[in-house]
DNA sequence: CAATGATGCACAATCGATGGAGCAAATTGC
DNA sequence: GCAATTTGCTCCATCGATTGTGCATCATTG
């Protein structure tokens, strides 16, 4: 049972057998019975290398087979609902796939995604699914020099197929939800603020686009202050809302989650005014549903996402443009005692 | 710069550059100096390599080198923000200290743990780290059969190190602050029932102990019927609540964030009665803070937690007792608009 | 000018698993 | 009883990178 310092390896497990390395490997990779090698063998092979814990090395099996199994998956933080179920359904359908997952976290650094990615590919993985990569195009453009398949996922790129959220319609509903709830529970029509994001990220420029559209169907106008587009943490948004202080009806349009916690902290800080507050918020949290003011929140589809994305995997005609999915918006009931 | 189906190999560099392939092997992994490579010849073949998109076949590369620098983490769930921040800054730590994390999410299936464990081992990772494992013990007999280091984290085992939470002290706090609470708010001194987790787990059972202990200082009896440990689901937690009205004072000790989900749930549908309620949850989360009736949370401390471990690494005497980490209880302010 | 040392590189074995080719022994067919 | 077939294995080249060894070539010294 003990194997000291170096690990067992099918020449091991031979001379224990008294047999060949090659019938050995083909006993533990399950070609035995097309090799003829007889059950006895199979099963003496079988006993010896559980009883060594032998478990295959790897990198020279795949050195040898070429082929590597590998799915990578960039991902920016697990600091949210969202990306947390992005990584677990990922492994999830990846390995009913038959693939090996690895899922690493990229901190929305650009250099240690670039890096990461290098790293994914050095491992020989055979596609990788950047998701919500800061440089989509950068990874994509290193993938195809070496050969590698790459997918963006909840970012589009424009040198590899791309999976998102159809950030603009659902952006658009949202806006429509806080605005009728403000109608109906402060008999107030707007316009909103936009807290959170960053204009430069496509899905934040899709989403205003969406929240302005709604406004503007229903002819308001909305000042530029009101867009707080002042980037991805609760410090910032809490900080942008500070001076605000609600002697009138308030709506915000709440970027993420993370946003969210910002808004919430401004929230929970005022003395006065916090019944005139209606929020919703683009990204789910099972909590988000308790939160006072808190009218509803948009959850994107993980599973969906993820098939479209599996579906691409392999292919070569993949489509150029992104293929959008739509989210769920979960709109919260009435709460009659704030 | 397009390489068809096959990825680039030092063999063609090698020919590109005229030079054998040992010469380009040592330039690309820095030891052209020690092996007396020209400057001239270095510079050529890095150019070649970078037109080419060149990234190396670790599979052969690690084949050769017996090491792997791959460290492995096993994580249940990423749905909550305990194991969402312990797998980030485990690849963060990992990271600077030269390591390839490669963490991977099973579930909380014993299966699937054990699977995914012997899939490392295959990837010759050098150690890994089992957090919250179901069966911890199994995995590190496994490690250890193979020659692989292995520590648990979060969960403690007898066969490998384990760095844990101070369950028991952090649950009698947090006891101690909700029984203080509700004297104070709601002049009633208990007992508690506690909502959650399972007895069997050994963290479930150690809060439970320190739970029973402040009761048992402070001379309180708690009913069996108080224990409410039913398993780790919102659904669980809000369906056993779900005959309790609440029409005299009542105080919760919620056992996970996700059993804090069905609480909430609970307390959102009650009708009447849930200025009486009081609770309090170990494990933190964002939102915590603005829920209704919470009074404090218990954050446990990945980073210190993350230190103990990468310790413990390529260390051979390492200690069999559990290292036990204390944990940061979050107190929230009195609300005073229940 | 021969001996010595430094410089710059190539050769070939090696890591562990795989699979095509091939060979001896056992079995079958007539 | 001998050829033909089947069974049950072994041998060996191979995947790509690494590294100890060795061999020219050039510079230096006395």
């Amino acid at each position: 049972m003990e194997k000291g310092t170096k690990r067992t390896t099918i020449y091991d497990l031979a001379k224990l057998a008294d047999a060949s390395p090659s019938a050995v490997s083909s006993v533990l990779n399950g070609t035995w019975e097309k090799r003829r090698i007889s059950k006895k063998l199979a099963a003496r092979v079988m006993k010896i290398a559980e009883e060594q814990g032998y478990a295959v090395n790897v990198q020279a099996s795949l050195l040898r087979r070429e082929r590597s199994n590998i799915v990578g998956m960039i991902v920016p933080k697990y600091d949210n609902r969202y990306f947390g179920e992005i990584a677990e359904q990922f492994e999830v359908m990846a390995r009913a796939k038959g693939f090996f997952p690895v899922v690493t976290c990229t901190q929305r650094d650009p250099e240690l995604e670039f890096e990461a990615a290098k790293e994914l590919i050095s491992y020989q993985a055979e596609c990788l699914i950047s998701t919500g990569a800061t440089d989509p195009d950068r990874i994509s453009a290193f993938c195809s020099a070496s050969g590698v398949q790459s997918i963006n996922l909840d970012l589009p790129g424009k040198n590899a197929p791309s999976v998102i959220s159809d950030n603009y319609s659902a952006a658009k509903d949202l806006t429509k939800l806080i605005l009728d709830r403000c109608e109906e529970e402060l008999s107030w029509s707007g316009p909103l603020r936009f807290v959170g994001g960053r204009l430069a990220d496509h899905n934040t420029a899709a989403r205003l686009e969406g929240f302005l559209s709604e406004h503007s169907d229903r002819g308001i106008a909305v000042p530029d202050s009101y867009i707080m587009a002042t980037g991805y943490s609760a410090g910032k948004a809490a900080t942008a809302l500070d001076s605000l202080r609600p002697d009138e009806p308030t709506g915000l349009f709440v970027n993420s989650t993370i946003s969210l916690e910002g808004v919430v902290r401004w929230y929970s800080q005022l003395h006065s005014g916090a019944e005139l507050v209606r929020y919703g918020c683009f990204d789910w949290d099972p909590f988000g549903t308790f939160l006072p003011g808190n009218v509803g929140m948009v959850e994107q589809d993980v599973t969906m996402m993820l098939n479209k994305a599996f579906e691409v995997i392999g292919k070569v005609d993949a489509p150029t443009e992104p293929i959008l999915v739509p989210c769920r918006l979960r709109a919260f009931p009435i709460n009659l005692e704030i």
